[in-house]
DNA sequence: TACGGTATTGAGCAATTGCTCAAACTATTC
DNA sequence: GAATAGTTTGAGCAATTGCTCAATACCGTA
């Protein structure tokens, strides 16, 4: 929760006292419960138990259990951007950026932040209204990837497409030891996707050469 | 007014007066319902309006409404599966079988037999128990990927591969309008798939060379 | 026509949900 | 200590859920 910055203004500041914590500590129950019951089994007592307070103030904080949920979207989410941010700026090439990436999502897959979000986009199609919300919450991704588009050289945003892709994969591959899906392990997807689009195969890999000079040399762009 | 004939259509009124009809009605509704309203708000009320029947017929002819949903995605997953075996039966080349799957899939896409699986794959999580259940129901389709592999020649399913990375794909692209995900069409995944693997695209590409003699009759972009 | 089993219905129960509310607690300031 | 504002609590309400059940409509058969 880095809130570096001299003077940021913008956050709506909320009344300031006791209420702090407990604010913090319904986020951190939602997410938790987000993770371990999922978003259906989400409710106002379940998440008031997990932060050890009355269901009754999930209402006095936030107004409803909706809110509650995007607000715990909006923590896991910003937390998430600002670490892919961090590391599109400090990577010195794509490899680098790739790996970076891809140490950060594993991090985030074992703190349950992948979950909230796969919990959250899912979930929110069973509740009408909830899903342009929850698009709204997740704009700021797409000015990211833009910028990592520019970053970039080939036109793939390809520090964006690590976390979803991965969050494609994770939300089919990963739901309830499916074998039959999880048996789709990253080698056989990409595979799919030269056999799927064979046609292209030739000009992908114009890019992709361009891109990654050799395997492990990286190539320096910026 | 509506009369009793196995005619598969959108009309939600129908009249139950037997046994397997109402069965059969029970299974229409809950597809629809799984499609218009998503695992949550399947209800035995909301699936027995559609049906046209008394939400109590819900529990006398399935025991409770987590088997009716089984069955309505043991009627669709069967229906599926039929349908890409006899493409693999009837495929004379691989780019043949590939064409076909995209077809039936297209059509799976528009009659919504896509969005029952995707709301029973994502929504038994919400339930415990019923992943496992539901990762029984798709275990045909593991022995037909074995097939599938054996009349192929690379050892890569592709004719499994292609309903569930489309799957995978539609899950996170399709929700709920998701700007930022929705953004991501087959080709960037494709390409994706190659930036992210770059340093195994010259074994996948010897593979597809042998599997694909000559690509470019798929018609797709160059 | 009468009978017996099946199919269907509406009412209703227990549990859970989101949410409200009045009372009670706490901390600060007089 | 008292007044005030902010915070927390337990009870409770209306709606919805899965599910049960007794009553009844239906149907083939005798």
């Amino acid at each position: 929760m880095a809130k570096s910055g001299p003077r940021r203004a913008g956050a709506p500041d909320i009344k300031v006292g006791r209420s702090a914590d407990t604010r913090a500590a319904l986020i951190r129950g939602a997410v938790a419960a987000l993770g371990d019951v999922g978003f259906a089994g989400s409710s106002a007592r379940e998440i008031a138990d997990r932060a050890g307070c009355n269901q009754a103030l999930v209402f006095y904080h936030f107004g409803s259990v909706t809110e509650l949920l995007l607000a715990a979207l909006d923590d896991v989410s910003a937390r998430r951007l600002a670490a892919y941010s961090q590391a599109l700026d400090e990577a010195s090439s794509l490899t680098d950026l790739l790996e970076s990436a891809r140490t950060i999502f594993s991090e985030d897959l074992d703190s349950g932040h992948v979950a909230v979000l796969v919990e959250m986009i899912t979930g929110a199609q069973s509740t009408p209204g909830l899903g342009e919300q929850v698009a709204a919450r997740l704009a700021p991704w797409r000015d990211f990837a833009e910028v990592a588009v520019r970053k970039a050289v080939t036109g793939s945003p390809i520090a964006l497409l690590v976390p979803t892709r991965e969050l494609a994969h994770g939300v089919v591959a990963g739901f309830l030891g499916l074998e039959l899906l999880a048996s789709l392990d990253g080698d056989r997807v990409a595979a799919l996707a030269l056999f799927d689009r064979a046609g292209q195969v030739a000009r992908l890999l114009d890019m992709a050469g361009a891109a990654f000079p050799a395997e492990d040399s990286t190539g320096d762009q910026t």
